[in-house]
DNA sequence: GTCCTGATCCTCT
DNA sequence: GAGGATCAGGACG
């Protein structure tokens, strides 16, 4: 659309896409928390036809299987049949009626485990990400789950896919001097003093601060 | 079938 | 800081 031509921006980030530093499925298949805290620094990255999206993952919320606050909880259901899938796929699902949110899914086949993505540090695409979400403040582009979905132009249809191969992957990025907090997840009801939620320290792209 | 709630975000006060 | 948007899933009858 012309309007978008308003959205135009040079890109700020360094993010350069290469196949072997696509995260294998092994790196999944490991404890939900472990792979939630290992998770912060890496690359979420969208290929579509408008272009490439990525950002550096900062924040992340664990969900185990028996935990009051996880999908999985009661069991399998149409909704949340990917979780109990084999690892390194995504779990996308509709929430409020009008957003979505990402995660990654963990552990062995037939655990219903995952990794919600909370935010990212554009870095790539920022151009595409203005326009996608409407704003030009580089922090509202990816501090939320919701938000970074958008920028990224993920959609339902993207649940179920694989995140070692294809156009939605997570790539390995530099976590050398990482400075991790632990603390309780946002938004949740039951389950919420559970120390499941990792963000980066100082980083000013968090969703909640 | 109805009712309620939610892993959110935005706009207003 | 509060409230609305907006709808699928799950609980219940």
């Amino acid at each position: 659309m012309m309007g978008d031509k308003g959205f135009q921006a040079k890109e700020t980030g360094s993010f350069q896409f290469c196949p072997e530093n696509i995260l294998p499925r092994s790196f999944y298949a490991r404890d939900t928390r472990v792979v939630a805290e290992e998770l912060l620094g890496h690359y979420l990255v969208h290929f579509t036809e408008e272009g490439l999206a990525a950002g550096k993952i900062i924040e992340t919320e664990a969900y185990l299987q028996n935990d009051p606050a996880c999908h999985a909880a009661r069991g399998m259901t149409r909704r949340n049949r990917v979780m109990f899938g084999p690892p390194g796929h995504a779990y996308i699902y509709f929430v409020y009626g009008m957003y979505y949110c990402f995660n990654a899914v963990t552990r062995e086949e037939g655990v219903g485990e995952a990794v919600l993505i909370r935010a990212l540090e554009p870095v790539a695409g920022i151009s595409l990400m203005r326009a996608r979400r409407g704003r030009k403040d580089l922090r509202d582009l990816c501090s939320g789950p919701g938000k970074l979905v958008q920028a990224l132009g993920i959609t339902g249809k993207q649940n179920g896919q694989d995140l070692t191969a294809g156009t939605l992957v997570i790539c390995r990025g530099n976590r050398s001097g990482l400075e991790i907090i632990r603390t309780t997840r946002i938004g949740i009801k039951s389950g919420g003093d559970l120390p499941l939620r990792f963000y980066v320290a100082q980083n000013q792209f968090v969703s909640v601060r």
